[in-house]
DNA sequence: TTGTAAGCGTTATCAC
DNA sequence: GTGATAACGCTTACAA
């Protein structure tokens, strides 16, 4: 086991000063040819690397930027990482990647640890439970020490800082619209609860396309399912219950899902009943019939962010100017609905 | 805008050493109780945190590890994820999460950009590239170096060191045996290229079931796909030269994905074609109809591998002993094969 | 051209 | 009971 080699190591070895061995292996004017040659040639063959830590503890540059995202387990936030993490690569930054698994508890704990000089700024995207509970003094304390923050999709009014979410009521209105423009009159929405920043926007989305069109939003027809649980009884219900020949839903379990209970009770997709939902994943792109979306666009959200964020890190400029990013959704358009 | 404070600042305002500062947070019995509390709720009001770049420097010990694996949108490699995560900020360390994009170049430049200080030790899968290159000397010269690493999925015989896999070939074999147990004599199989280690091990679990039961092994039953790129004529024409009555995939997107070719073309699923394949996601949960999968386990094979590597990590111990962690895998039994 | 020394924030050893 | 000092690995202003 050969153990990582130090700037001591060399100037030991060669019987100079470790500011010596430092300057040649920047390959520092002040320092002759000949030592240079010698210390560069020794480095090379030892395979010497600069110690990152040190290096940080020195700069107060880590050179990492923290992720924290509700949920791993989840195409849409997987896109915006690897959106991260291209872009901070190319710019010589790590991505630590912490999962708040939509705890609040968790957001918090990983933000403390990673604020204690393991990175260099935050992009993330709140917990459901941030979210419900209204709750960003984490937040606050971070971005008052000065680390800055990207917020990503999930945003909320109550922080200042730099922000990148998709037009979530738009993307909805181009859905819904796509639907009554197809003759659809009896528009039914799945969502999840309120208190999620994206939902709301895309309930309201909704609601505009409707209304623009003549249609009255009727409330039996938006089912509110309780996050991720998948109830499949509720869906049932929903479609016992009401008229239905369309169906938007905000992300594409929900779509998935519900085109095969529509499916099972015989109904012909697109024809009786067309669905849209958010998210191009797998699962739109493979479900049978293939799902018409809204796209996020994920890894742009990603790339920007890891963007706004290393900009800011590393902009001397002590502004305090944030801008809120906001991307166009896009409509793709598969066999779920008419062409 | 309140920067964090140091050691040194309380220990200027309470005119004290840093040193008494150091040892009252630690509670060190060496320091008077007044002294301790004074410094204590100081530190409290001020909202003191060590600053952890330099606990790293000083302890050896950063408390992150690298994860370095192909691919972040891809289920499998997120639920894995997902298990080292939980385990490894249970023990309190943070997850630096690189993905190599199926590159070997990718997949080194990851790798060196750790080693050099930022992590304790790697988990990793190798990248597509590195298994057909067959080229792992970054890895030898990181093990070299005394840094522990641990492999998941993706593993090589060529590295010494920790392991974690399921079992592909048992996995393959009990997915076969389950259809030639119904009946099934034309049993094809949808895989990639043979240098990939587990759709190897895959491939030989299909003809060992086979041959297991008197069916001979045909290699025109046998398709082999270049990695993920899902080509559509290549599976019709599969379908058209060959007659079979049920495939097993080596993933669940090839699964998917064929099961729709096989529907287009009329075929009942499974009482015409049963189609059993890999990887327990989203996508085999929702698909019409939903895909029996042999579930890989990945969150249970994230925890062990990260136990494994923490373990090794802060052993003191200088032992050189390796264990590979074969995980039984599980056949989830959905409506692609017959019940 | 090379070397010394201070400093980044912490901890540990040893002296007072 | 408290504090000075060295050390972790590196950079850099300043001496020599």
């Amino acid at each position: 086991m050969k153990a990582k080699i130090t700037l001591k190591d060399i100037a030991r070895e060669l019987e100079v000063s470790i500011s010596t061995v430092s300057k040649a292996l920047k390959n520092s004017e002040e320092i002759s040819r000949d030592t240079k040659e010698k210390i560069q040639a020794f480095a090379k063959l030892y395979n010497y690397r600069p110690n990152n830590i040190a290096i940080s503890l020195k700069n107060k540059r880590t050179k990492n930027i923290g992720v924290v995202i509700p949920d791993i387990v989840h195409h849409f936030f997987t896109t915006v990482i690897r959106g991260i993490e291209k872009y901070a690569n190319a710019r010589g930054y790590n991505v630590i990647v912490c999962s708040s698994d939509e705890s609040f508890d968790r957001e918090v704990i990983n933000m403390e640890m990673l604020a204690n000089g393991s990175i260099d700024g935050f992009i993330m995207s709140l917990s459901s439970e941030t979210q419900k509970k209204n709750d960003y003094n984490h937040l606050k304390e971070v971005t008052e020490q000065g680390i800055p923050v990207v917020l990503v999709d999930r945003i909320t009014n109550e922080i200042e800082c730099d922000k990148v979410v998709i037009d979530d009521q738009l993307g909805a209105y181009m859905a819904a619209k796509k639907m009554i423009d197809q003759g659809r009159k009896k528009i039914g929405i799945i969502t999840t609860a309120d208190y999620l920043s994206v939902s709301r926007a895309r309930t309201e989305g909704y609601k505009k396309a409707l209304m623009e069109h003549g249609i009255e939003v009727d409330e039996s027809r938006m089912l509110k399912l309780s996050s991720m649980d998948m109830d499949e009884e509720l869906i049932k219900d929903f479609f016992d219950s009401t008229d239905l020949d369309a169906v938007l839903c905000v992300n594409e379990i929900f779509a998935v899902f519900s085109m095969r209970l529509a499916q099972k009770r015989g109904l012909r997709i697109p024809e009786d009943m067309s669905f849209i939902g958010f998210t191009d994943g797998f699962l739109s792109q493979y479900a049978y019939p293939s799902l018409t979306v809204v796209a996020q666009h994920g890894q742009k959200m990603g790339e920007i962010s890891a963007q706004m964020l290393i900009d800011k890190v590393e902009s001397e400029a002590e502004e305090e100017t944030y801008q809120t990013k906001i991307l166009e959704p896009t409509l793709v358009v598969r066999d779920s609905t008419i062409n």
